[in-house]
RNA sequence: GCGGAUGUGGCGGAAUUGGUAGACGCGCUAGACUUAGGAUCUAGUGCCGCAAGGCGUGGGGGUUCGAGUCCCUUCAUCCGCACCA
């Protein structure tokens, strides 16, 4: 019989459903095992070559873990909300559940075609509201606490009330929005309505008025993550600042504890790192500036700068505020307001994206106001500009031009002076920003070095209690309304304008049907075209629905127990699976969805739901699969193409050809005048062998470039099993690389050659129960030790060459023995699991071969009698001898000696000295 | 500008701890079989050279008996952040 994978792939396909092979249940009789991927958003397009890269590898892994007894949940869902299906809602009129279902239903086919051991009993999907029933109920969970920076950990709101009812909220440490001070009297004589006003400021979820990213070709407003450089990372569309009243989660509060517990991930450097730098944690300290007697309202304000380099306080000559900041309108001077207006209205007219561009246009205007310097006295001028952020610290900063670059431009180009405070640097060529040396012209701080002199600054400020000691993040909170259809329904009524949350018993609050996906004419989202989107006492709900990243948050504790009617997941469950021991998925989620999950598992945690602080154990990101592209050379204004070898000697436009009507670059001319009839005509230039040769470039994988490899196509053609292989024998998991197709024939061959070694020349099963030799022993205890080895560090693209290896030996062996063929089989089965259940019958095994036992290797099979040494000279090597294994330095050494090529190669020089390393290499080194 | 990653044949890549550089596969060359080949099999294939031999892991320098691997320096590409005080 011939390998007929298509057959043979759709057998055991049914197999697995039919038996139920992958589902999986707790058992505490086994170590579990939690490997997840990053469910995907299932878009119409369907997947290409690139998507499954990481299901793939997740999927040898589970398997690999199953055949080494543990008790592996390995679920698939899908993150069904999202602007895409709104986006084509809105052309089409198609209500976005029918797209989102239908391309639901395409991934979960070409998903099954690859040969997954997903539990799919276990799926889930964000926009199911079984399961958006605990998306909004961590929301009101989010509402209904606070987080204390006493104990560090998020409270129930409750209890601050019964704080404030008792002391009022002055010593409460929490972190919040601004709030006024107040008694315990005076909140038991507030209206309800400002209670809840106040608490609202408290709350992890709470609504407020804030600068958002409004884009208005989507219709919404965006968080930080989803916007780069000035345009919405979906659709590409610009993006503005408007102030707008939005709900937010308080992300901020957990950055220090994000940031901490970020080194006891096994996740890679650079993603620790781009986590890192989007928190972005600083210390130092926060001065008041005094305002001098002569500015206007000098006496009921200050200036509070952050700055990291407090030592370098006696080189502020000036201070800038943000233009933004709510000391500018108070101070100007009189004689300077229409100057300070003029600028204020200036910058107003630049986008964020215009400033961003543009760093190295220096603007700023003086305000016609003074600090006073809080050590020497000094009158310092106040300028605005808008290099300083109204966002980040305070809105202001104390200037030291000497050690700042961008103070130092600023200085140079307004004329301000420059004092040195640090040595080390040339100030009259620029600024010195290293934090090394030792203070100068700084009074109580000369001759200190840096680090001393921050903390004696620090201690200094204390004293005179103008200033103290400051940790700061750039994290912001996140933005969680968006002005659209398709997502989770808050589950928010307003009462009096105050919003109040639903009770947990009237969840889920199911999504209204619409008539249109758009806003309305006034402007609302499009849930005011919604009919009777009230509560029971006729109470408005919320308009705005969340974002993608709500659905996202915890679906991997879903996945633990995903039919649970009561509970987000049970204690039982969670306390069995505990979190993610290996995740696999791409970058582009480093800042959103890996910082939001981390947040909420950690709320869950601080509450008491889930049992580990951390969501996702290891984390590995699996590179891009890029695309690669071919081109034609067509002459200029004609309609004919020249090859690739002869087209320098044209004028000649490259153009993009569907790569699937070219074959090893050379181009199907038939295909190509039917791929477009513009071609139907064309003319050719072939090279001298009479073939149309392509061009070709690595590009990324789109169908603008017409070069997207379709997995379906790749499985009729060759089946799952190669396409498997062959995604991991690309390369590196982690790194990104182009996909050939024309490679794909090698793994293919290879799954051919294994076959071959079950059948005679008949093509007829003949297997034999001879005792294997020592030589195909040795073969396969090899590739047992290195496959294992592989697979725990994940490189799977060696693997397959391993495997490759081991099949060329024992086909060359003529090896058709049971005993050898039994443990290939099962060591294959992870990366090839339909041919190896198939030659697992064969073998004469009953059932399915996922669940047995991987095979343990031997290492008396791989004993030599003799070692091969290579022997160089000098470091280069030379010749080859064998030693019998036994011989110690001193025995190879003597026989070295006696050695004719080696006594050739020395030409009568004696050896300095004789390097044996045992079992690897001997060195000669003679002298020179 | 800061941070991270990566540079090895014509191509994808291997070399896990400093120990035979180029495994494995594609492609290419030659041959066999064949009416035919986008099938299969055999042999070869880093570069220069008829050969002996020499040169080779982006470039330069260093440590070492020995460096793709460690150190310094420099270049290129990709990714992240970016007036973050």
């Amino acid at each position: 019989m011939e390998y007929k994978f298509s057959e043979i792939e759709k057998r055991w396909q049914h197999y697995w459903e039919k038996n139920q092979t992958f589902k999986v249940k707790e058992d505490k009789s086994k170590p579990k095992y939690y490997v997840l991927d990053m469910f995907p958003y299932p878009s119409g397009a369907g997947l290409h070559v690139g998507h499954p890269l990481g299901y793939i590898a997740s999927d040898i892994y589970s398997r690999y873990k199953i055949l080494k007894g543990f008790n592996v949940l390995h679920p698939m869902g899908y993150d069904a909300f999202g602007l895409p299906a709104e986006q084509y809602a809105i052309q089409t009129g198609q209500h976005p559940a029918v797209t989102t279902e239908n391309n639901i239903r395409r991934y979960r086919e070409q998903m099954d075609k690859i040969g997954f051991c997903y539990d799919w009993s276990r799926e889930v999907r964000t926009c199911d509201p079984d399961y958006y029933k605990w998306t909004q109920w961590v929301f009101i969970k989010l509402y209904g606490h606070w987080f204390n920076k006493k104990t560090n950990k998020a409270e129930p709101v409750d209890m601050l009330i019964a704080e404030f009812e008792r002391n009022g909220n002055t010593a409460v440490e929490a972190a919040q929005n601004e709030c006024r001070v107040f008694t315990a009297e005076e909140w038991n004589s507030m209206t309800e309505k400002d209670q809840q006003l106040i608490l609202l400021n408290y709350r992890l979820a709470y609504h407020a008025d804030t600068m958002v990213n409004w884009c208005p070709a989507l219709g919404t407003v965006l968080a930080n993550d989803e916007v780069k450089d000035g345009y919405s990372v979906r659709g590409g569309h610009p993006v503005e600042q408007k102030k707008m009243k939005q709900w937010l989660l308080r992300v901020s509060a957990y950055a220090e504890r994000l940031i901490e517990s970020l080194d006891r991930l096994d996740w890679s450097d650079s993603l620790k790192e781009i986590q890192k730098n989007w928190i972005g944690r600083s210390v130092g300290a926060v001065i008041n500036f005094s305002l001098d007697h002569g500015t206007r309202n000098n006496n009921k304000h200050g200036i509070e700068v952050f700055t990291t380099r407090p030592d370098t306080v006696f080189g502020c000559t000036y201070m800038v505020l943000a233009p933004e900041h709510e000391l500018v309108e108070k101070i100007t001077s009189p004689e300077l307001r229409s100057a300070v207006e003029e600028y204020l209205i200036e910058t107003k007219k630049r986008t964020e994206r215009e400033r961003m561009a543009d760093t190295k246009t220096i603007t700023g205007q003086f305000t016609g106001a003074y600090a006073i310097h809080p050590f020497s006295g000094e009158k310092l001028q106040v300028w605005i500009s808008d290099y300083v952020l109204a966002g980040y610290g305070t809105g202001a900063i104390m200037a030291v031009p000497a050690h700042d670059s961008r103070d130092y431009d600023f200085a140079k180009h307004f004329e301000l002076p420059i004092t040195e405070v640090v040595t080390g640097g040339d100030i009259s060529q620029g600024s010195y920003d290293a934090k090394e040396g030792v203070l100068i012209n700084s009074g109580f701080l000369d001759g200190l070095e840096v680090q001393d002199a921050i903390a004696k600054t620090i201690t200094e400020l204390e004293r005179k209690g103008i200033g103290y000691k400051q940790v700061n993040y750039r994290l912001r909170d996140a933005i969680f309304s968006r002005q659209r259809y398709w997502g989770e329904p808050f589950p928010v009524y307003y009462k009096d304008e105050v919003p109040y949350v639903l009770d947990e018993e009237d969840l889920p609050l199911v999504l209204p049907e619409v008539d249109a996906y758009l806003p309305t004419e006034k402007g609302e989202p499009p849930l005011g075209r919604a009919k009777n989107w009230k509560t029971g006492e006729g109470y408005p709900i919320e308009l705005s629905t969340m974002p993608g990243f709500a659905g996202s948050s915890a679906y991997y504790l879903r996945y633990m127990d995903p039919k649970n009617d009561s509970e987000l997941v049970s204690k039982e469950a969670n306390l069995y699976w505990e979190n993610v021991d290996l995740y696999i998925g791409g970058t582009e989620h480093a800042t959103g969805h890996l910082i939001y999950s981390r947040f909420w598992n950690k709320f869950l945690y601080d509450i008491g739901m889930v049992c580990r602080d951390e969501p996702f154990k290891k984390l590995i990101n699996q590179g891009m699969i890029q695309g690669r592209s071919n081109f034609v050379y067509r002459i200029k204004s004609s309609n004919r193409f020249v090859s690739l070898g002869l087209k320098d000697d044209y004028d000649v436009t490259p153009i993009h050809v569907d790569v699937n009507i070219v074959n090893n670059d050379i181009l199907n001319v038939e295909l190509f005048r039917k791929w477009n009839p513009e071609y139907d005509d064309a003319e050719f230039i072939f090279e001298e062998d009479g073939t149309y040769r392509c061009g070709y470039a690595i590009e990324k994988m789109s169908k603008s470039l017409y070069n997207v490899v379709n997995p379906d196509d790749i499985i009729e053609q060759y089946g799952a099993d190669t396409l498997r292989l062959y995604e991991m024998f690309l390369g590196p998991l982690e790194q990104s690389k182009p996909w050939d197709t024309n490679g794909i024939d090698g793994v293919h061959k290879f799954l051919r050659k294994l076959w071959k070694l079950f059948h005679n020349e008949k093509n007829e099963p003949e297997l034999s129960d001879e005792k294997p030799s020592p030589d195909e022993l040795k073969i396969l205890h090899k590739t047992i030790k290195k496959i294992e080895e592989d697979i725990e560090r994940f490189s799977f693209n060696t693997s397959v060459s391993a495997f490759m290896i081991c099949v060329n030996e024992l086909s060359s062996l003529k090896c058709n023995k049971r005993e050898i063929l039994r443990d290939l089989v099962i060591i294959l089965s992870p990366f090839a699991p339909h041919i190896a259940e198939e030659l697992w019958q064969l073998l004469g095994n009953q059932g399915t071969i996922s669940k047995t036992e991987f095979p343990a290797y031997k290492s008396g099979y791989l004993e030599e009698k003799t070692v091969q040494y290579p022997v160089s000279f000098n470091g280069k090597t030379r010749l080859k001898i064998n030693f019998p294994a036994g011989y110690d330095n001193k025995d190879i050494e003597d026989e070295l000696m006696r050695n004719e090529s080696v006594l050739k190669y020395l030409q009568g020089q004696i050896p300095k000295k004789i390097i044996v390393v045992q079992g690897r290499i001997i060195n000669i080194v003679t002298g020179k």
